[in-house]
DNA sequence: CAACAGGTAAACAAATCAGTTTACTTTTTG
DNA sequence: CAAAAAGTAAACTGATTTGTTTACCTGTTG
């Protein structure tokens, strides 16, 4: 049975794997944390040899570091359709990132944010891992940023941070709870907007 | 060099092993993590031999069990001072645990909460542990429920947890960030406060 | 066809893990 | 004092950990 697509012919299968062991060492470590995830249970899962693992991450570290990365990416992805939406405003979009992390937060599955467990892991014990993780909510907090820059409030940039910290508190507090919000956090959010507003 | 005290005698030493173990599990796992955190160099730490530690802990998640209670008493204990002054308001009272909090988070040594942390390592593994961090979380919510509930505001549970998840949000960004808040704390409580205060 | 990069499977090494057991010592207490 | 309770130190078990190595296989390409 050879190749049957001739058309799109040429895929990248170079970083197939990478990404194989990427995606399911991902999973695991959502769901089970970074310590209790063997290396020989991902290699199993992504399908591929412990070999071919260790050429492309030489430590599991290396691999945790390269799974931060993904997760930044993937949810940069998750959110660009609706930032690129230019029928809702700036503010409308920010509702609307709460309201679909309130979503996101409310499924049972939901484990909190792997960059806050992974730090909560690996802190003080790998500086690349811990760099990782301030890179992700770096990132995190420079999409309130740019959001809030372009709105008629006095500190767009404090205005990111409150809602960075409102985001986090509803992640923690979802993961260790794990039972519905019973606050209106849209309310909140819109609150917050109020108070900052000049408008 | 027999007992020199000669007043005050009869120290229970019956728990002392014990709390010795939990003290140094709990340093530990607070700075290393938990799965990070091997029981021999507890025992170590603790001065204690690993067959005691294991007579009265029969498993490594009993203990961490018995340091999450441990976390709460402790985080009680240094809340009570506090909650029992009568010359501060409730109110006075919820903006001093923030400047406290806050001052914890800015310290280097701050590793993120414990129950937190716990949640991440084994959140669908032990519901024992599980439950432990839960009750941790809702004994925070119940603390902000009591100085709520007297405060002239129309919701003094939906306030509560909105201060929660103040807190919560300001600790997981401490633990990652590992820098100081670029925002007034104390400004955003108020907001909170006013904006649910009736009178 | 032949060379080769990239892959598999599995055995292996060395360390570490939680937990057990044994033999002995200290401390408390009736 | 003497029995009993509680402790120590250390060897040990068996499973598991990360990471290495060996021998073999496969698909692509010059």
């Amino acid at each position: 049975m050879r190749n049957m697509n001739n058309e799109n012919e040429a895929v990248p299968k170079k970083a197939i794997k990478r990404l194989q062991i990427i995606q399911a060492a991902f999973k695991l470590f959502t769901e089970n944390g970074f310590y209790a995830t063997g290396v020989d249970l991902i290699m199993r899962q992504a399908g591929v040899s412990k070999r071919t693992m260790y050429i492309y991450f030489p430590t599991k570290n290396d691999l945790i570091v390269a799974v931060l990365e993904f997760y930044r990416i993937n949810y940069e992805r998750g959110l660009k359709d609706l930032l690129a939406r230019n029928d809702l405003s700036n503010r409308e979009k920010i509702v609307a990132i709460f309201e679909e992390a309130g979503n996101w937060f409310a499924n049972k599955q939901f484990h909190g944010c792997l960059a806050v467990n992974a730090m909560g892991e690996f802190s003080g014990k790998d500086p690349d891992i811990e760099n990782a993780c301030r890179v992700f909510k770096t990132w995190e907090l420079d999409v309130f940023s740019e959001l809030t820059k372009e709105l008629p409030v006095m500190y767009p940039n404090d205005l990111a941070f409150k809602l960075l910290v409102l985001l986090e508190g509803m992640g923690a507090i979802a993961q260790v709870m794990k039972q519905p919000c019973p606050i209106d956090i849209k309310q909140m959010v819109n609150d917050l907007l109020d108070g900052h507003c000049v408008a």
